[in-house]
DNA sequence: CGACTTTGACCGGCGC
DNA sequence: GCGCCGGTCAAAGTCG
C-alpha cells in the first residue's frame, strides 16, 4: 500500500461537494463535522439530562445518527466571518491557548458560543467560496477528521489540499451522492481480525457487500448497504483512519427509504451479530456496564446492532447546511414515534461543566447521537481520561416498550 | 435454509 | 485515450 496523501479520504469527502440547493438532488453533498477528541483536548460532550430525545430522522439522515448535527457557527456564513474576525481578536489576547483549545475549550466567547464541534456543519461547495473559507477555518481550528490529534500544520495542509483539489469543483463526482462522514473511535485494530474494523453499530441494519484496499491506507474499506429494507439505497463505508487506527471513518451515502427501524427490524436479517450471540459480540453496550462489551475479534460487526456510537471524536460531512437545518426542522414533525426508544439519561453532573461550551447545542441535544457522545464522552473522559472506544457506546435504551433493548441485551440484569 | 461475510472480477469515474 | 482506483457485483463459503 502506498502511504501518500493520506488526506485522500478526507479530500474525497470534500472534493465532491456541491451545495445542494433545494431541488438539486443531483449534487453531491458533503459536510464535515469534525469532532475533536476529548482525550487530548479535555473536551467533553455536554449533556442535558432533561433533554428529550426525539426519534432521529430516518429517511434523510443517511442512517447516520450524526445527521442532525449541525452547526450554529455555520448556520450563517456571515456569522462565520464575524466569528472569525471576533475570534482573531480574542485569540490575540489568548495566545497561550492552543488553537484547538480555543475552539474546543474556552478561549473565545464567540467560538464558545458557536463553535461546538458537533455542530460544525460546513457547506463544502466549490461554488461557494465563503463556504470554502469556512472549511479552511474549521479544519485549521478543529482538525482533520482523519487525524484530529494531528498537528495544525497537518490540518492546514489538508485544508489547502481539499480546496485546491481539482475535484473540489465537485460538479462531477463519480456518483452524485450526498455523503456524510463520521469519524469515530474504534476498537483497537489488534482486536479486529484481518484488520477489519469493529464497526459501531447504529440503528440500522447493514450488510457488508464488499471490501477494498484503499490506496494510501493500510486499512481496507468495507462497504455496507442497508439490509433493514430491500430496496433501501442507503450505504455506508467503513474504514480506519490512516493516521489513527483507533479511529473509524464512516461514510454514509444515500438515504434510507424506510422508517427508522424498530429494534426488531434493526436486528432482523442479522444472524451473526446478534446481541445474544455469544460468539459474535456486538458493539452494543450498556453505558453503565462497560463489561458487557466483550469486543471480540469476531465482531466485525457492523451491523446490526442498535446502537452504539462512540464517543470521542467524530465528524460528519455534509455539504449543505441548509439541508441539515431542514432535517432538523423536519425532525420535529417526524412521524416516527419516539416510543421506539429512549435515551439513557446521564447524571446531571455529566453535563455541568460543559454547558458553557455547548450553550448552543440545544438542538443537538435533541439528537440521540448527541446523547451518545455525551454519555460516552462524559463517562469515558471523566472517568478514564482515555477512550474506551466502542465499549461504552450503547447509548440507547430501547426498553421503553418492554422489548429487548440494546442495553438489556447486554445487561446482566436482563 | 436464509442471511451474512469474504473476495476476486468487473465497471465506470476521474486524472493525466 | 489510457490507466488508476474506487465502488459494486456475485459466487462461494460460513454461520445460526
Amino acid at each position: 500500500m502506498e502511504n501518500n496523501n493520506y488526506q485522500g479520504d478526507l479530500a474525497d469527502i470534500f472534493r465532491g461537494g456541491n451545495n445542494t440547493t433545494s431541488g438539486e438532488s443531483s449534487s453531491t453533498n458533503n459536510t464535515v463535522i469534525p469532532i475533536p477528541t476529548p482525550i487530548s483536548e479535555g473536551w467533553q460532550f455536554p449533556y442535558s439530562a432533561s433533554s428529550q430525545i426525539e426519534q432521529p430522522t430516518s429517511v434523510q439522515d443517511f442512517g447516520d445518527p450524526f445527521c442532525n448535527l449541525r452547526d450554529p457557527l455555520f448556520h450563517d456564513l456571515d456569522m462565520l466571518q464575524a466569528a472569525a474576525s471576533e475570534d482573531n481578536n480574542n485569540n490575540n489576547n489568548n495566545n497561550n491557548n492552543e488553537s484547538t483549545n480555543s475552539v474546543f475549550g474556552d478561549s473565545s466567547p464567540s467560538m464558545r458560543k458557536r463553535g461546538n464541534m458537533f455542530s460544525r456543519m460546513l457547506q463544502i461547495s466549490p461554488t461557494n467560496k465563503l463556504a470554502m473559507s469556512a472549511c479552511v477555518v474549521q479544519n485549521n481550528v478543529i482538525g482533520n477528521h482523519d487525524d484530529i490529534n494531528s498537528s495544525k500544520t497537518c490540518l492546514m495542509e489538508n485544508s489547502a489540499l481539499q480546496i485546491s483539489s481539482p475535484r473540489n469543483t465537485g460538479i462531477k463526482r463519480r456518483k452524485s451522492q450526498a455523503k456524510k462522514v463520521v469519524c469515530i473511535p474504534a476498537a483497537a485494530p489488534a482486536n479486529s481480525r484481518q484488520g477489519g474494523e469493529v464497526v459501531p453499530s447504529d440503528l440500522w441494519a447493514w450488510r457488508k457487500y464488499g471490501q477494498k484496499p484503499i490506496k494510501g491506507s493500510p486499512y481496507p474499506r468495507g462497504y455496507y448497504r442497508c439490509s433493514s429494507s430491500k430496496g433501501c439505497s442507503a450505504r455506508k463505508q467503513v474504514e480506519r483512519s490512516r493516521t489513527d487506527p483507533n479511529m473509524l471513518v464512516i461514510t454514509y451515502t444515500s438515504e434510507h427509504n424506510h422508517p427508522w427501524p424498530t429494534q426488531r427490524n434493526a436486528l432482523a436479517g442479522s444472524t451473526r451479530s446478534q446481541p445474544n450471540n455469544s460468539k459474535h459480540t456486538n458493539n452494543t453496550i450498556i453505558p453503565n456496564n462497560p463489561q458487557s462489551q466483550t469486543d471480540t475479534d469476531e465482531q466485525k460487526e457492523t451491523t446490526n446492532n442498535i446502537s452504539a456510537y462512540p464517543k470521542v471524536k467524530e465528524e460528519v460531512a455534509e455539504e449543505d447546511v441548509r439541508h441539515n437545518h431542514q432535517l432538523v426542522e423536519m425532525r420535529d414533525d417526524e412521524e416516527f414515534s419516539k416510543d421506539s426508544y429512549q435515551p439513557i439519561m446521564l447524571p446531571d453532573s455529566s453535563n455541568q461543566c460543559h454547558e458553557d461550551f455547548f450553550a448552543d447545542l440545544v438542538e443537538l441535544e435533541a439528537d440521540p447521537l448527541n446523547l451518545l457522545f455525551a454519555k460516552t464522552l462524559s463517562g469515558d473522559i471523566n472517568e478514564l481520561g482515555q477512550k474506551k472506544d466502542i465499549e461504552s457506546f450503547n447509548m440507547y435504551d430501547w426498553s421503553k416498550d418492554g422489548n429487548t433493548t440494546t442495553s438489556n441485551n447486554n445487561n446482566p440484569d436482563t
